[in-house]
DNA sequence: CGACCGATCGTCT
DNA sequence: GACGATCGGTCGA
């Protein structure tokens, strides 16, 4: 793996999330850093596990029939912002828009290697630095970055919240699709593959 | 193992 | 008033 060397870190750039085609960025982030800067501390992990959800068409995404309410309207901007929401009344779930202004298409990221700032994230989840929860499942995740709902709207450009590259490349056989989880309610739409795995991965949240 | 359950609260009906 | 894009614990087979 890489040396933990934030400054050589290239932001994805806006025009990665406004690409239209969503279940390719949710491939394309396997293997990328999400990083947040929170009190001068980086902290970063890497992407293992993704979901698309596609927006109005989708009965598992939060736009579905085109809902659009305060909550989701982050949602319905161009790509490239964080889309934070709290998920029962305990978890905050990070998204990244993604898709052009209107189509309020998001992925979920469900889980991520510790990368950089381990101690800060067993200090802020109360685990030992080697335990797989640690960032395995979108709500843990969030919890050892320390990302909160308040970082719904963000820009993945700015100083806060931000996905990277660092060089790190994976081939696509190392990736599978698979059914989302916890969708249930969707119907049919639950069978859908957009969950994407970096396969067999140790931090994988749910089965693979 | 798997099934179930409680926590906890913003959002939407 | 009902319900989660979850998690960690318990209980029983």
């Amino acid at each position: 793996m890489s040396a933990i060397t934030p400054e050589k870190w290239q932001i994805l750039p806006q025009n990665f999330y406004q690409r239209v085609d969503t279940n390719l960025i949710a491939r394309q982030l396997l293997g990328k850093l999400l990083v947040t800067k929170l009190n001068g501390i980086i902290c970063a992990v890497r992407i293992v596990e993704t979901e698309a959800y596609h927006g109005i068409t989708d009965r598992a995404s939060h736009a579905w029939g085109g809902r659009h309410t305060n909550r989701t309207s982050v949602m319905y901007q161009a790509g490239g912002l964080a889309y934070v929401y709290l998920c029962y009344g305990i978890h905050a779930l990070f998204n990244v828009v993604t898709n052009t202004i209107n189509v309020p298409h998001a992925i979920l990221v469900r889980a991520g290697e510790p990368v950089a700032g381990i101690g800060t994230m067993a200090r802020r989840t109360g685990k030992n630095e080697r335990h797989i929860s640690l960032t395995s499942g979108p709500g843990n995740l969030s919890k050892a970055l320390g990302i909160q709902t308040a970082h719904t709207g963000k820009s993945l450009q700015g100083n806060t919240v931000w996905l990277a590259d660092d060089g790190f490349t994976l081939s696509s056989r190392r990736i599978a699709a698979t059914p989302r989880i916890g969708v249930d309610y969707a119907g049919e739409d639950a069978l859908l593959p957009y969950r994407f795995i970096i396969r067999d991965h140790p931090y994988l949240s749910g089965r693979s």
